[in-house]
RNA sequence: GGGCAGUUAGCUCAGUUGGUCAGAGCGUCCGCCUUACAAGCGGAAGGUCACCGGUUCAAGUCCAGUACUGCCCA
């Protein structure tokens, strides 16, 4: 070639120093803002699920980023206002837990240097490492507006927690009160239902004989010894013939002696444990509800650390499970046990730290949730929210009609005042300022960290004020996280969103699932199967590691991510470079732009511009229902298999030994081509295909803002796809008879075809056997004319390539080889025939397909008659 | 106890209006440095799509049940 190459390409993709470079590019031309958009343009917006504001990247954190990265970039290539809201949350309970280990490791504590010297060094500690997370999205490729980065911490976002609470206060929803609530003795704060995990667990049962006044005695079971102390009532079934008679006796607390009522209540079990049950109201959940019953008294016999306190007598101070002990060997000594038995119990622990959490009786806030649940379901019962994949709408629905009233209050010192006031009187105040007057003293407790970012979808929009952003962005469209997050996060932003801005947050929620190693086993510390995503963005780069999330799995279902296969999608950032290396290395100084009309493109050009086109419709029909992941490999396998490993060797005829006008409508085509292929694999691997799309050809500044490709059915061509194929099969024929008969790849041989009405075809595009698979002489037999005994045939529908390969063939072998082969198609004609010979077939099924299965049976006819009449010609 | 997923080639997974759907990658085997790419190219072996019924002209694909695995809720 002459021509001088129109841009000479690195060899290589450097990944670690283009990334870097692209996405600074990208950020500081503003195509991360919306405002890159028309500004009629119509906007798409997500807000993306804030991370802990002092964590780490982890595979989770890649996932939903390569997704919603994923989205927005699809989006804004279709000309949408794309916004993606970035931000952090501040994770009140590990944050907090964060900053006291630091406080530990210098020697103090967070009560040694005080509340508000605490929050001065956890600002400290975020100002410090609450940038990592953002670091590492960036790196990622996210393309989310960083000017728009919120903090669930900040001004805006704290005024609307304020808001909405005094609101729900002053509607009702909130209140105070002392409940039985899950305490978490370490962390001593109270947490919600949702962070308590269950498990079971193997324990003990404790059998041992309850006195009742007047010397006789009840036998009882319990998990729990310790909390005997803590009785206030035995139960009974109202029903049990055993204990009938002792119903309105009293029974006395072991080790205590405390006088407490013998009661009926339909809830025992008569068959579970000795059918008798031991009331302890103030810690245990469904012991409260009986109390609530029998208006039984409520014997707290806790400290906030799970100690004993003074209601417990001689175990006072003692630690919860020391006193189980205790208490026991007393019992033992005192003769009251009967026997311990191993027992398979439910554990209830905490989800952060795993410690075993208590219920214990405290004054805590309260939301009454149920009205906004109602709304919440109505949203997504009336279409206004959908939910992908549709089987969560049922697991989101049985949650809410079960709803109980959530705790929101937390008894930490990092997150959102509650805005509640004490006056001297007890009276309670709720308000965004401090009530006027002395003597009140302000509310200590913070809110649950789900509480705000409940808020998050329109509080980072500027809620409550009636802002620009707020007025153009909400509702977002989006809502793409995992499904773990369903109740804590989702549902509760649904329950907010609606209940304060009347409308759905967001139109569609795409859950993801988890990702697992690659044999499918949860990621953990212990299991030290961790894998870090950074370590694969600077092994592989972050391309690959999109490229094998978003293709990994589908909606809904876990991702086992194995490293091997970003090794691999690593050599397909590799092969997109190599081609587009190709491609522009072919280009010399001329117009490249557009496409010659369909009837100036050769065959191999049609084949592959009919391909494109309905690999353009597929991706679209995949984007369209959230099946991303099946378009990642249809493209992947497209730009490989099809125009790499096809129409690039094919096209190196025309390239090289064509005319002038042949050699530009190839360019064309290969520019065309590539260009789509790069738009559509620019949402899953954006730097890659924004830097080889900069070596092609382009309007405009770049391919992050270029248009989506849109399906253009006139390029669809049937007959261009069918020879294609013909040719495509006849050139794997003669590959795998050439490595059947070890003929050195290099070697070149000749071919002479009998081909039918195929024959112009197979004698204008004769180089694309010489080319793939090295026939370099290619003649046709004339009517009537026999071909070579000495040669082996390749058989494709009524086309016959004999190659004649003499001091190869053995007659006999290849009359065999024949003879397999028309056995095969001669099973398949049996099956065809069976099909089109039924006539519930004929009758029933589409008539395309009917016509497909006619098409089938007649090229294998054939084909069969070609084999038949070779094997005849190779005698006996 | 209730609900929901999964069970397809040695491994990890696709297969969403039932009819070229029996596929991909990795791994294995054979052969090639063919001037975009050895980070590559060509070829091959390998699966009765967990099991059992049913619907249908036609079923990994729909329905019922069974087994195993996992998750959620109680």
């Amino acid at each position: 070639m002459s021509d001088a190459p129109r841009n000479a390409m690195p060899r290589n993709f450097d990944f670690t120093a283009e990334e870097a470079r692209l996405y600074q590019w990208w950020e500081s031309n503003g195509w991360f803002k919306p405002e890159a958009a028309a500004p009629d343009a119509e906007p798409y917006v997500i807000a993306m699920p804030p991370p802990n504001v002092t964590g780490a990247l982890h595979t989770g954190h890649a996932l939903f980023t390569t997704l919603e990265d994923l989205m927005i970039r699809y989006e804004r290539m279709r000309g949408k206002a794309a916004l993606w809201v970035p931000g952090a949350d501040h994770a009140g309970i590990a944050t907090q837990l964060q900053v006291e280990k630091m406080l530990r490791d210098e020697g103090t504590s967070r009560q040694e240097v005080g509340r508000e010297e605490f929050l001065a060094r956890t600002w400290d500690w975020k100002r410090k490492y609450g940038g990592t997370i953002g670091r590492q999205l960036r790196r990622m490729g996210a393309s989310c507006d960083w000017e728009r980065e919120r903090f669930t911490l900040d001004d805006g976002l704290s005024s609307a927690v304020i808001e909405v609470f005094v609101r729900l206060y002053e509607q009702g929803l909130i209140y105070r009160g002392p409940r039985l609530v899950n305490w978490s003795p370490g962390l001593q704060t109270a947490v919600s239902d949702l962070e308590v995990e269950r498990e079971e667990e193997q324990g003990k049962l404790y059998f041992f004989n309850y006195p009742v006044e007047g010397g006789e005695s009840v036998p009882v079971a319990t998990t729990r010894p310790e909390t005997i102390l803590g009785d206030t009532a035995v139960a009974v079934h109202p029903a049990d013939p055993r204990y009938q008679h002792l119903i309105g006796k009293r029974a006395l607390v072991p080790m205590l002696n405390r006088p407490i009522p013998i009661i009926a209540d339909e809830y025992v079990d008569m068959s579970f444990g000795t059918g008798a049950l031991k009331v302890t109201p103030a810690h245990d959940f469904n012991d409260y509800e009986m109390a609530k019953r029998h208006q039984l008294e409520l014997v707290s016999i806790m400290n906030r650390d799970a100690t004993l306190n003074e209601k417990a007598g001689p175990y006072a101070g003692l630690d919860r499970f020391a006193a189980r002990e205790k208490l026991w060997a007393d019992m033992i000594a005192a003769g009251l046990t009967v026997r311990v038995q191993d027992h398979l119990m439910v554990v209830p622990r905490s989800q952060r730290g795993g410690e075993v959490v208590e219920p214990m009786l405290s004054t805590q806030w309260f939301l009454k949730i149920q009205p906004l649940a109602e709304k919440a379901m109505e949203a997504v019962r009336s279409g206004e929210i959908t939910i992908v994949p549709e089987r969560f709408e049922k697991i989101y629905f049985h949650w809410m009609e079960n709803i109980e009233d959530w705790c929101i209050s937390r008894q930490l010192w990092w997150g959102h005042r509650i805005p509640a006031w004490y006056g001297p009187n007890n009276e309670v105040y709720v308000g965004h300022t401090p009530p006027p007057g002395d003597g009140w003293t302000p509310e200590l407790d913070v809110l649950d960290t789900w509480f705000s970012s409940g808020l998050w979808p329109f509080s980072t929009l500027g809620w409550p004020q009636d802002t620009p952003d707020l007025r153009r962005f909400y509702p977002t469209q989006m809502m793409e996280t995992g499904y773990d997050i369903l109740f804590f996060w989702v549902a509760r932003m649904i329950m907010l969103g609606c209940w304060f801005t009347d409308q759905a947050p967001f139109h569609t929620v795409y859950l993801h699932g988890l990702v697992r190693d690659k044999f499918g086993r949860k990621i953990s510390k212990t299991l030290g199967n961790v894998i870090d995503p950074l370590e694969l963005i600077d092994q592989y780069g972050a391309d690959p590691l999109r490229m094998t999330l978003a293709t990994g799995g589908t909606p809904g279902n876990d991702i086992n991510l194995d490293s091997a296969r970003v090794e691999r999608n690593w050599r397909f950032v590799n092969k997109l470079w190599q081609m587009t290396s190709f491609v522009v290395g072919n280009l010399i100084d001329d117009d490249v732009a557009g496409l010659p009309e369909p009837s100036e493109l050769d065959l191999p050009s049609r084949w592959i511009l009919s391909r494109l086109n309905r690999l353009v419709a597929l991706v679209q029909r995949l984007f369209d229902t959230h099946q991303y992941g099946e378009a990642g490999r249809q493209i992947d396998d497209f730009l490989w298999t099809e125009f790499a490993d096809w129409m690039i060797e094919v096209s190196k005829g025309p390239l090289y030994n064509g005319t002038e006008a042949q050699k530009h409508a190839t360019r064309q085509m290969l520019v065309h081509v590539l260009d789509t292929g790069l738009r559509l694999l620019h949402p899953f691997m954006p730097f890659v295909t924004e830097a080889a799309w900069s070596y092609l050809p382009h309007e405009g500044p770049a391919l992050i803002m270029a248009s989506w490709p849109v399906a253009d059915e006139r390029w669809h061509d049937d007959e261009a796809e069918r020879a294609m194929s013909t040719l495509i099969e006849l050139v794997r024929g003669v590959r795998n008879v050439r490595d059947e008969y070890k003929v050195e790849p290099a070697r070149k041989i000749a071919a002479v075809a009998s081909a039918g009405a195929f024959a112009p075809v197979l004698d204008e595009y004769a180089f694309v056997l010489a080319r793939l698979c090295n026939v370099a002489k290619l003649d046709f037999l004339p009517a009537g004319a026999q071909p070579p005994a000495q040669a082996v045939a390749v058989v494709v529908g009524d086309v016959s390539l004999h190659l004649p390969l003499s001091e190869f063939v053995d007659v006999a072998a290849e009359r065999e080889r024949l003879g397999r082969e028309l056995e095969k198609a001669r099973e398949q004609i049996g099956r065809s025939l069976a099909m089109l010979g039924n006539e519930q077939f004929i009758g029933r099924a589409r008539p395309d397909i009917v016509e497909r299965e006619r098409a089938k049976l007649a090229e294998l006819q054939a084909a069969a008659a070609q084999l038949e009449e070779r094997i005849a010609q190779l005698g006996q």
